[in-house]
DNA sequence: TTGTACCATTGTCATAGTACATTAGGTTTA
DNA sequence: TAAACCTAATGTACTATGACAATGGTACAA
C-alpha cells in the first residue's frame, strides 16, 4: 500500500493517512476484502506510533470503509451492488441511518432548517462523484 | 461536574465518561455556555490519562454537543434559535458539512444511491421533530 | 488611556509503552 | 479423521509524557 506522509505539512499525520487510505478505497485501488497492514506493521513502516495508526483505523471503521476484528485484522469493507432507494432494507443500512441522524442533530444544533441539511448532502454527494 | 466511573465495568472508561457528559447536556443539567473542566484537570480528578479525556472531548465535539477552542477551553454548545436555510453562513456550518460528507460516504459504501441518503435524512429529521 | 510584550492555560498532535481478550491457524491427541 | 489444545498475531483500551500553537489575562511602558 503506497502512502506518502509529509511531516512538515500543516495537516496532521493521522489525517493525511486517513484521507489517503479513504481515497484508495473509494477509487477502488483497494478492493473489498483486501487486508490492510496490521497496525503495528504500518506504524513501523511509516515511522509512526501505533496509537496514531490505530486512530486512523478507528475512524475508517466508523466511516464503514473497513471492518476490524481482533485476530482477523482489518479488511476493506464489501461494496454491495448499487440499489435504488426503493429497494432498501431499512435494518441493513444502520450506518447510513446513524449518519443521517447525526447530520440532522448537527444541523438542528446549528439552528438551521431541514433544507439546509438536504442542500449540504447534495453538495457532499456531488463532491464524491467528481473528485 | 459529577461523574462516576467504574473501572471494573466492561464498558470502557472513555465511553462511560462520554455517555455521562452527554446525558448531563441533553438533560440540560449542563446548560449551553457552561465550561467543562480542562482536559488536564478532569484527567487528574478522575485519575485518568490526559489522552483518555481528550478522546472523550473529541467525540463530544464531533457530535456537536460541545465546542472547543484552544485557550478558551471547552464549553457546552449553544442551542440557537431556528434560522431559515437562506440565512446560512457557510463557514459556520462546517460541522454540518462534515456530517453530510460522512453520510454521503457511508451511503455510497452501502451501495445505495443519493436518494437513499436523502430519504434517510428526511426520516431522521422527522424523528427529531416528533420524538 | 492605549498599546504591547510576556505568561499561563488550553486543546491538539504525537510518541512510547503495557496489558488484555479474541481468534486464525497450526499441532497434538484421542 | 476429528476434536482438543496451543501459540502468536491483532485490535482495543489505557497510562504517561512531551511539544506546540492559539489566546485570554496581566503587567508595564508610552
Amino acid at each position: 500500500m503506497i502512502v506518502r506522509l509529509d511531516p512538515a505539512s500543516a495537516v496532521p499525520l493521522f489525517e493525511q493517512l486517513r484521507s489517503q487510505i479513504e481515497r484508495l478505497i473509494v477509487s477502488e485501488q483497494l478492493t473489498p476484502g483486501t487486508q490492510l497492514p496490521a497496525i503495528r506493521h504500518l506504524a513501523t513502516d511509516l515511522g509512526l506510533a501505533r496509537g496514531t495508526v490505530a486512530k486512523v483505523y478507528e475512524q475508517l471503521v466508523r466511516d464503514g470503509l473497513v471492518v476490524s476484528a481482533r485476530r482477523a485484522g482489518t479488511v476493506v469493507a464489501p461494496r454491495p451492488e448499487p440499489k435504488a432507494a426503493s429497494a432498501i432494507d431499512p435494518t441493513a443500512s444502520q450506518a447510513m441511518n446513524e449518519a443521517a441522524a447525526h447530520l440532522a442533530v448537527v444541523t438542528k444544533q446549528l439552528g438551521l432548517a431541514a433544507d439546509a441539511a438536504q442542500a449540504a448532502l447534495t453538495r457532499a454527494w456531488a463532491a464524491l462523484e467528481t473528485p
